[in-house]
RNA sequence: GCUUCUGUGGCGGAAUAGGUAGACGCGCUGGACUCAAAAUCCAGUGAUAGCGAUAUCAUGUCGGUUCGAGUCCGACCAGAAGCACCA
């Protein structure tokens, strides 16, 4: 039986246009819902499969929420201005706004071909005046609360698209748009005071639903850390150095200063930097650097030392060199940073490289466990001990001492005796312990460590300073040891790869492991040392301790930093919203009166961006000149646009009521629609687009615009569509699927069931064609099914409890987005209908209900054709009856020993005793356990029977 | 390096709360219909052994908890994504 898909699909996409079929009212007696799905960018290129795998997903819920009694708004647009756009007006000099209605057209016809039930009342393009209007209306809202504001900022640049870019938008120091490498810029640029609301970002996560995943991202990119900024004196000079750290505890171990190479003082002491030239060369240099070779972390640290200027540390009046190095970065802290290298690895690496001193201030603290684990009623002795890492001569073994009493494996270790040095006593115990006199001790290593232990030899416990050596026998010279010695321990030479697994302690292990890696610098935490009124401390007490120090001394205070930066909010493209701002000589930068808006974005001769960094509306005279609001002198306009970003910024407010004049939309509407329920969007938008909206919404919260702080209640996303092949699909790789063909050569229907069907909605997933031939079979069946169809108005009583447990799993599997087994259950569900002789109309119309929002056209036509009933826009979602969903009997499988034996029919309410005699009963079970004494028997209801036997 | 996520047949992927692993679909094999093909229908399809009942193995690897582990715990391996010289 064959049937034109086509037509069908045509008739009742023109039947709900007609009769305004998903149309969403602002109030009245229905609960609302809003689904919101990222609209595109009107591409040339049309639409993606990728498109319509997001587009169906949420169209099955909207139809699902529908029929379920919600009022469901389900609203798209266009997000029209931006670089695509002007890229294709400069090649091809065509207006873009002609370029771009055309795409929208292209676009939008598309969209209603899968048959999307979106409400195309409110729909509308960020590029309308009327809509920008407003965007530029919020933008002076920002200006009025002082978080807009104009700045000389060193900016991303990028050199091909001659724009700048904001920090999200040059990550990585990649250009969002063109994918070349971004320099430095000095300019002037509107931005919106971002970091006001950075701790507000992370607070509001609290109230959303959003997937971890983008949670954690967000939280990232935010970047919050807590810590203190330090003032140190600049020596001979009123002016301090402020940097900001988060370890202030490590004070007592700067041994460096170093800034970025951008840092104001620099030019301010030229005259007194002896070798100013030398600095100012790697000034330059470091400008030149992209931001990915400044920021690749396996080049090696450079840097130049500032001579004639020093600083003094304020906690011990230390005079500290100062350097400078592009490792120190300008935009974060205070551009300049205290160096610890004992602690911090880059500053180790950079003090390694240019002999800066590096000094401990935190050891280790080893504390014993087990047999060693202190014992609060003995008493506690200090001592200062040697241990010594002695090689052998020849071979590639260390010396160790075996106890023969308690069999410990250590290296030789020994009190340091007073007046004696840490090398002499090293020597000393060697030969007492073992009896070796050719001694070369090659240095000891730079850090001290702390073991405390009970030591069960002598009955006390304590607390002992490890000093380590590392050395090698010249010659296997030897004397005797005394009696006491020898009968006490036996030598031992244990090869470097035994070394960690042989020695007993904690202690000796951590030498070995510093003495084979050949190690200095260990971040790891302890108690502070060399640290003055730290000393003894952990590292919490003592960031307390100092921070108190550091606010009683007025030379430091607690400071938060936030890896996020203001938003710079300024474009030199032609294709953006114009930023509503005059400048005139007299009153400086004046807002266009909220009455003059929208100011209109003009044509210009070209579209292309200007050498100069200026936007190309700066060509246009007519439209700069202009006269100030406040003075009535002459002005000019701001010719930078706004970044793309803005427009999406608000899009979802303006869908609650698209058509209202005295704002962005009106409040009675907003307060009714409140948060979108469900917005979907991809991973790529996780923190950018997703920051920025929630920052606008939240500051449009705080002037009482919006009613609601957190405009999105759950973000999903929703994976990639990839090639045949496993890859990403592109034009390149010749593996881009048309939705167009496949709407033609299958149906919407069959696309629709095929993208759902696909796979894990968030996930990505690989085209077949062969799986979307598979789904046309699948409805091809579907409309067969009407060959079956009896007189009966009631469910077939084969099918009865099945279909209740249909309804009930695709109703859960939409709501919860799992629309792949959803699908599946409907298969499942017409496997059964095809194996009875006939089919009830109820039946028949529960099935086609259920995959109408999955397939709406050909179910819709088969249930008129059928007269089956109503049309399914307009009725009511069927129920089901857990009653009804029990079967009379079923299978379950018999466990014997935890592995699978048998299987037995059991009836529904048949009692324990008698499943336990079922199983018992059956053949296979009989031979395992013949003969077998039987443990216990588990019966889980429902599910297992489990016979345990010896 | 840090954070997050993911590892199941030839493939896409199922498996509420730990309870008969591999649903459903694709592909493949065989058969029916046909002069033939397409379409459709029927049967089979994790691996190994066996005519078969059945047995052994099997959810990245190794351990653990449990009557029972894809699912829980620990360690590791592999891949993906995000962040990354952020002090």
């Amino acid at each position: 039986m064959n049937y034109n898909f086509t037509e069908i699909e045509k008739k009742w996409q023109e039947r709900w246009e007609k009769n305004c079929s998903f149309k969403a009212q602002n109030g009245g007696e229905k609960e609302k819902y809003y689904i919101l799905v990222e609209f595109p960018y009107p591409s040339g290129s049309g639409l993606h499969v990728g498109h319509v795998r997001s587009y169906t997903a949420l169209d099955s819920l909207a139809r699902l929420k529908r029929s379920q009694g919600y009022n469901v708004l389900f609203p798209m647009g266009w997000d029209a201005f931006g670089a695509p756009a002007e890229q294709y007006a400069i090649k091809n000099h065509v207006y873009p706004a002609n370029m771009v209605s055309d795409c929208i057209a292209t676009f939008k016809a598309q969209i209603k071909s899968i048959g999307s039930s979106f409400d195309w009342s409110r729909e509308f393009s960020t590029t309308d005046p009327d809509y920008y209007k407003w965007t530029q209306w919020q933008f002076l809202q920002f200006y009025k609360a002082g978080l807009a504001y104009k700045d000389e900022k060193e900016i991303n640049w990028c050199q091909k698209c001659k724009t700048g870019l904001s920090n999200e938008d040059a990550a990585g120091g990649v250009c969002e748009r063109c994918g070349s490498e971004t320099t430095k810029k000095l300019k002037n640029q509107w931005m919106l005071k971002m970091s006001a609301y950075a701790d507000s970002l992370i607070e509001g996560l609290k109230d959303t639903e959003f997937l971890e995943k983008i949670k954690t991202a967000q939280i990232n990119w935010i970047g919050k850390s807590v810590g203190a900024e330090v003032d140190f004196k600049l020596k001979d000079t009123e002016d301090t150095l402020t940097v900001f750290t988060t370890r202030c505890d490590t004070l007592f171990g700067v041994t460096a200063m170093v800034l970025s190479p951008e840092h104001s003082l620099l030019e301010k002491y030229k005259d007194r930097i002896s070798n100013y030239e030398e600095v100012q060369k790697y000034q330059e240099a470091a400008k030149k650097k992209s931001e990915i070779e400044r920021t690749d972390m396996t080049k090696e640290k450079t840097g130049v030392k500032v001579e004639g200027l020093k600083a003094i540390n304020p906690v011990n009046d230390e005079e500290i060199e100062i350097w400078i190095s592009d490792y120190v970065l300008a935009g974060y802290g205070t551009g300049a940073i205290m160096t610890v290298p004992a602690h911090d690895d880059r500053d180790y690496d950079f003090a390694k490289k240019y002999n800066i001193p590096i000094k401990q201030v935190i050891a280790k603290n080893i504390v014993g466990t087990g047999d060693s684990a202190i014992k609060e009623d003995k008493p506690f002795t200090d001592r200062e001990v040697v241990i010594a890492a002695i090689k052998h001569p020849e071979e590639d073994k260390y010396l160790c001492v075996k106890n023969k009493k308690f069999e410990w494996i250590n290296f030789v270790i020994g009190g340091i005796e007073n007046g004696e040095s840490v090398l002499e006593a090293a020597q000393r115990e060697i030969t007492e312990e073992t009896g070796y006199t050719d001694i070369e001790i090659e240095k000891e290593l730079p850090f001290i460590y702390f073991d405390n232990f009970f030591a069960r030899h002598k009955d006390v416990n304590r607390h002992i300073t490890c000093h380590t050596v590392v050395g090698k026998l010249k010659s296997l010279n030897i004397i005797e040891r005394s009696k006491e010695e020898s009968d006490l321990q036996e030598v031992m030479w244990v090869t470097k790869d035994e070394l960690i697994e042989t020695l007993n302690t904690e202690a000796h292990r951590y030498d070995a492991k510093r003495v084979l890696e050949d190690r200095e610098v260990y971040t790891e935490d302890g108690v502070h040392v060399n640290s003055g009124f730290l000393d003894g401390l952990n590292k919490e007490d003592a960031i307390e301790k100092m921070l108190e120090f550091l606010e009683e001394n007025k030379c430091g205070r607690k400071t938060t930093n936030y890896r996020l930066q203001d938003w710079i909010f300024s474009r030199q493209r032609f294709w953006g919203e114009p930023i509503p701002m005059v400048f005139c000589e007299k009153c400086g930068w004046v807002p266009v009166p909220e009455s003059e808006l929208p100011v209109i974005l003009p044509d210009v001769p070209s579209y292309e961006p200007t050498d100069n960094g200026e936007s190309p509306l700066s060509t246009v005279e007519e439209w700069v000149n202009t006269t100030c609001p406040t003075c009535g002198g002459h002005a000019t306009r701001e010719t930078d646009t706004m970044p793309n970003w803005a427009g999406s910024s608000w899009y979802w407010i303006r869908y609650m009521d698209a058509d209202y004049k005295e704002g962005i939309a009106s409040m009675e509407a907003m307060k009714y629609w409140g948060q979108v329920d469900l917005y979907n969007g991809g991973m790529e938008h996780a923190t950018r687009h997703l920051l920025y909206a929630r920052f606008w919404n939240q500051f449009l919260y705080d002037q009482g615009i919006v009613p609601v702080r957190e405009p999105f209640k759950k973000r999903v996303a929703h994976g990639m569509i990839l090639g045949e092949n496993n890859e990403k699909m592109s034009k390149s790789k010749g593996n881009v699927v048309n939705p167009d063909d496949m709407v033609k050569n299958y149906g919407a229907d069959a696309l629709r069931t095929y993208e759902l069907f696909i796979g894990d909605y968030t996930k990505d997933a690989a085209w077949s064609e062969n799986g979307l031939k598979g789904c046309k079979k699948f409805l091809d069946r579907i409309y067969r099914l009407q060959n079956k169809l009896n007189s009966e108005e009631e469910y077939s009583k084969e099918l009865e409890s099945e279909i209740h447990k249909t309804i009930k799993k695709v109703t859960d599997d939409i709501e919860t987005m799992n629309y792949n087994t959803a699908v599946s259950a409907l298969m499942i569900l017409l496997n059964s209908f095809d194996k009875q002789s006939s089919i009830s109309r109820k039946d028949y119309r529960t099935i086609l209900h259920l995959l109408n929002p999955i397939a709406p056209h050909i179910t819709e036509e088969l249930n008129e054709i059928c007269g089956l009933g109503e049309e399914f826009t307009k009725s009511t979602w069927p129920a089901y009856d857990e009653s009804k969903m029990v079967t009379a009997s079923y299978e379950i499988g018999v466990q014997i020993n935890g592995k699978l034996r048998a299987s037995i029919l059991v009836s529904a309410d048949e009692a324990e005793e008698s499943i336990k005699e079922k199983a018992f009963e059956n053949e296979n079970v009989k031979r395992y356990i013949e003969g077998k004494e039987i443990v216990k028997t588990i019966i889980i209801p429902n599910r297992i029977v489990s016979i345990v036997i010896k």
